[in-house]
This record gives C-alpha cells, sequence and structure tokens, in this order.
DNA sequence: GTGCATAGCGCAATCGTATGCGCGGAGCGA
DNA sequence: TCGCTCCGCGCATACGATTGCGCTATGCAC
C-alpha cells in the first residue's frame, strides 16, 4: 500500500492538513520550524509520493495532454515519430506527460471525445482530417486543443509553410524548363495536402501556355505504380516533373520507376516534401522540401501551455521550410 | 462546467448512488424500469461523461498504462516505432490508454522511478539498459512492469529470439565459406545485444581453426566509419562478413562502404538485425533477421494486463525470428 | 391486526489531496 | 486586568465518483 499524507500525519500526531500544506510549500500557513523539519524528514523517509490522482481531482488539473491521430505508428511513419521526438522534447519543458489516446476498433467519433474529455488531460494535440467529426466536436467544446501539421476548422495550428515549399519546388523545376508537371496526392483528405496542390496549382498556372501538361493524380501512398503508369500512357515530350505531397509517396514513385526501368530523372523528375533524412540511402537524392516538425511539435506544446493557462493563442503559427535540392530533378 | 453525477440526481429527484449504480449497470441495486429509462435518457441528453480520475481514485484501478524508453523518438528509431504500433493495438485491444512518460532533462533515477509510482497507471512498458538504476528500483517494488525487446533482471520480458537469429546468420554465413568474421556492436548497453554477440561467438568459436579471424567492434550507431576503417585496416584475404547487432548499424556500414568505395558483398558482406521493411530501399538488399516487433508489443500488453490482474506471467516470452536473405552477402 | 418479504431507493463513508476559516494560547502594551 | 496581535496548527469541506448497508412503503399471507 503507498504511503499517503495521512500516513505521514498520523507518524508525527499532526493533521493531514498540515503535512499537505507543509510539502507544498504553502507560506501563508505559519508552521515551526521543527514541525517542518519532521514533516520533511518523514516523508523522505516513508519515500512519500502524492497521488497524482487525487491531487489532479482536487486540483483540477492534470498535467497530462494528449494525442490523437487519426493514422496508427509504424516504421514508415517517420512523420508521426518526429512529431512524437518534439512533442517528448516539449512535455519534458513543462513538466508534462503525453497520452496516446488509443482509438478502440468499432468506436464512434462519439466515443472518442467522450474518452477525450473524462478529465484526464489538460489539453490535446490534434492530427486528422479536417473532416473528422471529432474536430467539429472538439472546437465546439472546452476542450484546448492545438493542431499538428494540418489546420483544422476552428482550431489553433501549428504548420509548415505548405504554400512556400512548393512555391519553390515549382519555382526550381520552372527554372530547368520541364514542360509537363505532376502532382500526386493521397487518396485521403488532409488539409496540407490541398494547401501544396493549390500553391502547385498556381505555380503550374503562371506558367501560361508553355506548360504542356499538368495533372493531379490521386493515388495510394505505399504504392505509386498506377499513378506511373497513368502518366507514360499518355503520349508527350519526356521528362514529366511529378511533385510528390509528401517524400514517401516520392520514394513509392522512386521505387516504381525503379521497377519499370524508367530513368529519373530523364524521364520522371521527382520532388517530395517532408526532408527526412535517412542513414538507408546513399546519399540526399531526393529533391524536396525540409519541414521543422520537431520544432512544430515543441511549438505546439508551447502554445497549448499558454491556452491551458487562458492566455489567446494565434489561430496558426506558420514555420518556414527550406528547399532541399537533389538529384531526382 | 462538466457535467456529474450528481447534477443527474439533483435534475431527478434522485440521489447520486442511485444515479451512479444504473450508469455501472449493478443489478443488485434495484430500480424502477421508469427510473432506469429517466437516468439514462437524462444522462444522454446531458452528455453525461464520467470523470475518469475520480472514478480510477475511487477504484484503484486507471486503465492507463505507462511506457519508460531511455531512448527519445525519431524518424531513424524505426524499432521504437514499430514497438509503439503494437502498443497501440495491444492497448485499444484491452481498453487502456498508454502514458508516455517524458523525461525530464536533469531527471535523477529516483525522481523518474517516483512519477512512475504517483498512482496515475496500472503498469509500465520499460525499455532500457539493465544498469538503468531505475531497473533495480521497479523489480523492487510492487509496480507491474513488462520489459519490453530486452530482457532486464528481475522483470518479466517480451523478446525475439536473438540467439536463434544470429545464429541463422552466422550459419548462412559459414555455409558461404567466409574465412574473416566481425561483430559490430553498439557503444551503449543493451541486453539483447550481447545475446547475439554470445551466439556469434559461439557460431563463431565452433568454426575452430578455418576462421581466419573474429572481432568484435564497438561503433556508433549512426557512424560505422571507424569500425570500416578498423577492419580494412588489418591485411588478410577479403571478403569479411561483418555481422551488425541491428539494421541501423548496418545501414550505416553500407554508407561507410559506398563513401569509401568499398564492394559490397565483395569485400564486405554485411548483415543486418530486425527487418524493417521500407519503401525508401531499391529492394531487400539487406540480409537480416526478420524481428515481429509489432507482435513482441502486442504480446506485452497481454501479459501486462494478466500480470495486473493478479496473474503469474512468465519470465521471459521469446517469439520467433525469421532469416531474410538478401544480396549484402 | 400482525408478520414478513420484497421492491425501490437513500445515507454516509471512502479514495487522497487541497484549502478557507477558525481556534486556543502566548506575548505584550496600556 | 483587559484587549490586542500573532503564532501554530486543526476542523471541515470539496473534488466526483463507488459501494456497504439500512430504511420506508407496499403487498400478501395468516
Amino acid at each position: 500500500m503507498p504511503v499517503t499524507a495521512k500516513d505521514i500525519a498520523r507518524e508525527l500526531g499532526l493533521s493531514q492538513s498540515t503535512v499537505s500544506r507543509i510539502l507544498n510549500g504553502d507560506m501563508r500557513h505559519r508552521v515551526s520550524v521543527q514541525t517542518r523539519e519532521r514533516i520533511l524528514e518523514t516523508a523522505q523517509r516513508l519515500a512519500y509520493q502524492p497521488n497524482a490522482l487525487a491531487q489532479s481531482l482536487r486540483r483540477g488539473r492534470t498535467n497530462v495532454v494528449g494525442l490523437y491521430t487519426s493514422h496508427r505508428y509504424d516504421a514508415r511513419n517517420d512523420f508521426l515519430a518526429e512529431i512524437l521526438g518534439g512533442l517528448q522534447i516539449g512535455c519534458a519543458r513543462h513538466r508534462l506527460d503525453l497520452l496516446l489516446h488509443c482509438g478502440y476498433a468499432g468506436r464512434t467519433a462519439d466515443d472518442t471525445f467522450n474518452a477525450l474529455r473524462d478529465g484526464r488531460m489538460d489539453g490535446l494535440f490534434l492530427h486528422t482530417a479536417p473532416d473528422d467529426p471529432l474536430v467539429a466536436k472538439l472546437s465546439a467544446s472546452a476542450m484546448h486543443v492545438v493542431a499538428l501539421a494540418d489546420p483544422l476548422p476552428g482550431l489553433p495550428a501549428v504548420t509548415c509553410d505548405d504554400s512556400d515549399g512548393m512555391r519553390q519546388i515549382v519555382a526550381a523545376l520552372r527554372k530547368q524548363g520541364y514542360r509537363r508537371y505532376a502532382f500526386l496526392a493521397p487518396q485521403f483528405m488532409l488539409a496540407s495536402v490541398e494547401r501544396r496542390r493549390e500553391a502547385w496549382e498556381r505555380e503550374i498556372d503562371a506558367l501560361g501556355k508553355s506548360a504542356e501538361e499538368s495533372r493531379v493524380l490521386r493515388v495510394p501512398i505505399e504504392d505509386a505504380t498506377v499513378g506511373l503508369e497513368a502518366l507514360l500512357a499518355k503520349p508527350g515530350t519526356l521528362p514529366i516533373a511529378v511533385s510528390c505531397w509528401n517524400d514517401r509517396t516520392a520514394y513509392s514513385l522512386l521505387r516504381a520507376c525503379r521497377e519499370r526501368g524508367v530513368r529519373v530523372p530523364e524521364e520522371i523528375a521527382v520532388t517530395g516534401f517532408d526532408g527526412f533524412l535517412d542513414d538507408k540511402l546513399p546519399e540526399r537524392q531526393l529533391a524536396t522540401v525540409g519541414c521543422p516538425w520537431v520544432e512544430v511539435a515543441v511549438q505546439a506544446v508551447d502554445l497549448l501551455v499558454r491556452r491551458i493557462g487562458g492566455e489567446n493563442i494565434p489561430a496558426e503559427t506558420i514555420l518556414p521550410v527550406t528547399l532541399l535540392p537533389g538529384d531526382t530533378c
């Protein structure tokens, strides 16, 4: 059985409230020096550890923040790993713990929403699709939420500059004189993807008549072969400059090219978005956009803490990205 | 303000205890059908969500399990990502949530230990070095702990069959007739590494006089160049069969080989351990051992739940691994 | 009219902590 | 001696739930 404040009080013939005040350093409550010493010494000796549940219940504050993501973790999801690393850093700074909410199979948005507001956490980080029913519920509730990487309607967010990143990429492609362009998007909905797509379209439109072709293709993230086939099926001059919405899709495309014997960048030029480093690659070869995901998460923690503290926080914090040239275009 | 059971009781002119019993489906407590209906309807209408802190405090059970890892998350740590994914699956099945304990900078083992036993979680998953002071404290405490992937003294663990995996690898190398061997270990201490090293040494010893050389090198996980230099510095017949303690180190070595123009597998043969899939690679080229890390985590959750339930659980659960041939040896 | 069972519910303690307020005694000045 | 201040601490309640036990009213048999 864990030792409680009452145990200490009983041992010393004091009241539990006095023990509590001393251990919390409540200076308004005057206690003799000897009593203080005895309490501290006894707490030490009995290895007293306050019950966090009771404290949270009473204080109305848990020092726990949650993370809800619509996607599960796996070794190929570099994005979540980076975000998680950043959250770890941020939480450590603010002495918070992180509660990963595990979505039960068959759980409805209602269930999930209820599970998130059961009092165990002070705030929540969210990464999901904008049309996730959870988003509307959360933004209508009193819950403190910060969206990560992808802006969500009605919620503050910390993001990377998707538009600028894509603008820079296409600008670089234009400078190289490509005439056929394509954008590879995922089959699911994500706000940042649409931003990148819009920026891509703006830049392509600015090309005017000099662009021979420009298409947006939706492909499964783990296999870009269909996309590649569709591109090559249409006759026209090569190469085609294919901008992928993220690095993982770009690597899918690169693999598809290798498997079909398509030369990069002579026939297909490829760009990514994220800028993950990986020892597994010979060198940085993928031309991509470097996104500070760790920093995104760190800043998100700062913001959430301020929000919990009652401050107003900006609707969107956009972090700058950098072009990372490579030899795939 | 969240609505409490007392609010429902007040609204219906009932007592809070009756409300609680109905909502918990306590059949021993007899209540008229109308009252039951009214309570359920009102709870629904007011969107009542029981306060998890109060429930946990009273019930002595939180339905939260913790994860403590000595390493931080990042995109290159495939291992943690896989483990985390498995924990997600397992926790979802048992309707648990996962509390990531963020180690604060400057926190001592004492601090960490105390933070882990503050009543917020029912049990804990652990991945750290065997000489981490935390391990001794935890195994001496009443806390329910399951070690992940790496056995820890005094604690139950779920692991992969390190010995068998390494045995299979070296057996395959022997069959190919290599005469010089090396083992690349990390500079930090981890039980599974030592198991792999011991298995490697046993197999090499079994070669007897036919082995021209066999060395164990400790290299930083993110850069194997020094190791490579040390190997090549010593004259002798090539190739050298280098078994790396994990995939990441193997990729480090492969990169070092590329950078120095060393041919694989003609001059240096490379094997890994983990078997992570990655779209970024052209094909499965690294010869390695496939470890079911997701399954390790899933089973760890099952075990921890049984342990929390009062059962005795096996000291070590070892999951089988499979040899994944490649073209790096 | 009495006894007894049962249906239908409430009282109150409990989990461990935080905190507003009050209370007895000592010391001191007038 | 009276009144005031300040020291040192405890009482009691609250946070929001769970749960053992007991209480009242009704119905029914006798």
